[in-house]
DNA sequence: AAAAAAACCCCCCAATTGGGGGGTTTCTTT
DNA sequence: AAAGAAACCCCCCAATTGGGGGGTTTTTTT
């Protein structure tokens, strides 16, 4: 299999393999004396895996690139992937020249993803932020805004009063009119509300 | 500009321009005329904008891909794309070869982004998910938990009573157990916390 | 110059919250 | 069988909250 890959890069003009590793227990090492500019990682790689290799390499390598290879297009991988630091998420059964352009993309700093993974990609980012840009105008002023804000952290109306310099009573004033702006009626409500809408 | 990706497109086997627009004006139309597998889409188009139409035709002809194009690698603009449902983005300076095989990518159901676009992604990717991703083990029981959930919803602590057929004290116990498990001292305090590392 | 909006302050009252204490009973784990 | 955890309930009290009302002054908009 990397014997494979290592023909495939080897015959390939500007591509040359500076080593295999079967896993990721010498990774150190390995990097240190291989010095790749591209990573090809298998994510289910032996002793340590390729998640955490990748997260291990970036810390202390971060100019290295980092190509992960896998059998699987499942979520929780791919999302890992990514958080990790991996700069392209490219199925095994990738053609060889499909392979060699994610190197030359993930070298020129664009990251590569298979078009289903990045489908997949798109899939999670509109779960995880599209929630977020329903763009609601509530008209909040600043000054109510810098309240909500305040509120958020789960501090009460005296201590937001004291910390900017207001009187009780006024800044319970700019709390109702919050309520009635958001539709809500009270702090928790508010405080979901501007969380969960990414009004602060 | 369009007649050059008109030539390209109906010049290669397997392709065909089934129609150019110039604006998104007359998008329900045109889609309907023209009969599109795949719409390229300049997201500065005169009229409503491609992000605007992006939306709007995914919402009556789901099945129609849409690959945006553009100038830009902005980030605020890819995260509204994504969000509005593109099936891609391509920039502007992409060669034909790349341009045919992102339409044939979204074809097929994938989602083709260009690696510099893709690499945008992964970083917003990392700053909305990462945070999130900490995962604290606040060891909350499954009744904890479900409260937590009502009290996110903005439900005062008499209301949960009811709805989940407790006694007020019962359930305001609970909430203390809440409070000192996740180190907060208000209902504020929890729902925020809550929220922003996804307990809930 | 007038009108509208925002910033600021005050009072009242009932309901809710937060913190502290005290329990019993029923599961689970050892 | 005993210990521990979880589920359930109760009381007290001060502080805070939510809803309602009332204002003045400054800034912004028309």
């Amino acid at each position: 299999m990397m014997d494979a890959y290592r023909s495939i890069l080897n015959g390939s003009p500007g591509y040359i393999c500076t080593g295999t590793f079967t896993s990721g227990n010498n990774w150190k090492i390995d990097i240190q004396k291989s010095n790749p500019d591209v990573v090809l990682m298998d994510i289910g790689m032996a002793g340590i895996n390729g998640i955490e290799a990748t997260k291990l390499i970036k810390k202390d390598f971060p100019e290295v690139r980092i190509l992960i290879q896998t059998v699987f297009e499942d979520d929780e991988k791919i999302l890992e992937a990514i958080c990790a630091g991996a700069d392209g998420y490219i199925l095994k059964n990738t053609s060889p020249v499909k392979m060699l352009e994610a190197i030359t993309d993930v070298q020129n700093g664009g990251v590569a993803f298979n078009p289903n993974v990045a489908a997949k990609v798109a899939f999670l980012f509109q779960q995880f932020i599209a929630p977020s840009t329903i763009v609601h105008n509530y008209q909040l002023t600043d000054r109510e805004k810098e309240i909500l804000q305040l509120l958020t952290e789960g501090m009460p109306v005296p201590r937001i009063a004291e910390k900017i310099f207001l009187g009780y009573e006024t800044v319970r004033g700019y709390v109702k009119n919050i309520y009635q702006k958001l539709h809500v009626a009270s702090a928790t409500e508010a405080v979901a509300k501007a969380l969960k809408e990414k009004l602060v």
